[in-house]
DNA sequence: ACAGATTTCTACGATCCGTAGAAGAACGGC
DNA sequence: GCCGTTCTTCTACGGATCGTAGAAATCTGT
């Protein structure tokens, strides 16, 4: 999967965050703080849509939408790091075992939870 | 964290896989096949260490050795994945949720502690 | 059809990374 | 102790990515 820069990133936050699809305008207000000028938010756009993590519609202000929720992302990298490496078992060992108790308890559930529905 | 490049990628591996510390000419042997310069290497190892991920002793031919195992980094970057995500439980669900039936025993198993040898 | 908003095209500078030559430092044999 | 050989550091360059945005093209409402 394709990585992101730092504003890349903190656009894909604010349409994560976002309770619907948004325009560039939107955006660029958004982020208000940074004084970016709408065409920087544009490029941005259009790279992250090459990258397939927005899509947008054919509405005249286009809007833009992530094409997966930020779990799913967040779940895809954890994944690929998994995959890539060569004993996921003992990767798997690694990692729960620095998981707070907390967590060991949300996954014990979650795994309990028959098969979980791969919703 | 940062991240590593294609090459640093390939000599991380190498220096994972190897029973003890290498050599700039052990690498660059065991990279023949992209016909390196030896200085090549050390920049690769430099840039390397300047990240943190392997450092090398004071011996004459400097030996170079990771400074975590490959399944602590694994583990590192999933954490950090998860780390970095507003809604930590909805990323766990995702993730278990599209684990295989065979990794979701061995997180079973890892989580009741049964061999949990964790570091 | 025109002014204004939107979108696309093109570009530039910074940084990162693969690559390595040149220069400096150390080591081993004589 | 000198010298050739090996190892290490320094410096550099070209390609790719990314933040940034002006210029140009397109669309929309009136």
């Amino acid at each position: 999967m394709a990585s992101l820069g730092e504003l890349e990133r903190v656009v894909m936050d604010h349409l994560w965050s976002a309770a619907g699809p948004l325009a560039a305008t939107d955006l660029r207000d958004a982020l208000a703080d940074r004084g970016l000028a709408l065409t920087t938010v544009h490029t941005v756009l259009g790279r992250l849509e090459q990258k397939g993590f927005v899509a947008h519609d054919e509405a005249r202000p286009r809007r833009f939408r992530p094409t997966a929720t930020r779990e799913q992302h967040s779940a895809e990298l954890m994944h690929e790091v998994l995959g890539q490496a060569a004993d996921r078992q003992a990767v798997l060992a690694r990692f729960v075992g620095s998981v707070d108790a907390e967590e060991a308890a949300l996954l014990r559930r979650l795994l309990d939870g028959t098969d979980a529905s791969s919703a």
